[in-house]
DNA sequence: GTTTTAAGTCAGCCTTGTTGACATTCCAAG
DNA sequence: CTTGGAATGTCAACAAGGCTGACTTAAAAC
């Protein structure tokens, strides 16, 4: 699924001179700022931040998903995610329930609460999204998505594929 | 949320559901990732931080810059900006001289040594940056680029654009 | 001569990452 | 039934790298 889309053999000479490269370089940086401002605004306001914006993200987006699973998403540690986690779910953001097959497990769902504030972070960040989309045009939506899906490490891609996707 | 499966092929009219939206701010994520990881090793051998490799860069990239545009371009406190300078300085990688037309103010430049971390942090990245490219193909670079520049700040943007370009 | 600007410094705080050690619970294999 | 190991949680300590606020020095600007 990830790559079989015609190579580029014939013509597979890209000119891509050290400065065309750095100029991508300084893309990424400058654009993560922007595709973080908004969602930073909101959690400051609330007294949050970034990783709580992740956790919430997830959950949402896999209800019902455990700790570890979370952890291998989010590349931190636990005692890291934990401290996140339980601050969430002191605010009553996040709901915690002891698996039923697994009784080890913890199965993490939002909260009418966390929902609340899922919504305000993605709105917020889609509507970024969105107006970039715009700006841009429809032919660069597609490279953009390629491309940033070409710069993933392999377990990040795994991760990224197997989120639930209605299509691109 | 019926049947969004087809891709918008060239039609101006964007049909952008939350949840394509949603995959792009995803991808942006976990790419960034990938991004970061390389230099992030290479920094890590040598006991620095992101930190510094965002000042090496821009360093490096404007050579002679003075500390108050680094600050603008960073986006960070001159305490902060200065703890990380201060390192790089004491250890032999970046230089600061007394300004000759305005005393008060420091140009610096990268020491041999410097340019040594700069061209392995900027090989790796590089490196990853040109096979996505390649991996995506042509078209796809140009789409990404412009996505970018769309999503960042005015600011940001104004510094992004202000960057010597060797052209397209 | 006063004010403003550029830079540097000190002290302290916060978030979010890290290790390491250890307790608890509980599934599953022997 | 017992035990090993997996999943989770928790405590403590630490580091990087953000932040604010207060203050100094030097030089430029007015």
């Amino acid at each position: 699924m990830a790559d079989q889309s015609a190579p580029p053999s014939s013509e597979s000479l890209l000119f891509l001179t050290d400065e065309q490269l750095r100029k991508g370089i300084e893309a990424m940086f400058f654009a993560y700022r922007g595709f973080t401002a908004d969602p930073d605004r909101i959690l400051e306001e609330r007294g949050y931040g970034r990783a709580h914006h992740r956790a919430v993200h997830f959950i949402h987006r896999s209800p019902g998903t455990t700790v570890n699973n979370l952890l291998s998403i989010l590349g931190v540690t636990k005692q890291s995610l934990n401290r996140v986690l339980r601050t969430l779910i002191e605010d009553g953001l996040v709901e915690s329930k002891v698996g039923t097959k697994d009784k080890r497990e913890r199965h993490l769902t939002l909260t009418d609460k966390g929902r609340e504030l899922e919504r305000a972070l993605s709105d917020a960040q889609r509507n970024r999204m969105r107006d970039a989309y715009r700006k841009a045009g429809p032919e660069a939506v597609q490279g953009f998505r390629q491309v940033l899906v070409a710069m993933m490490d392999g377990d990040m891609r795994r991760h990224y594929l197997a989120l639930k996707d209605a299509g691109q």
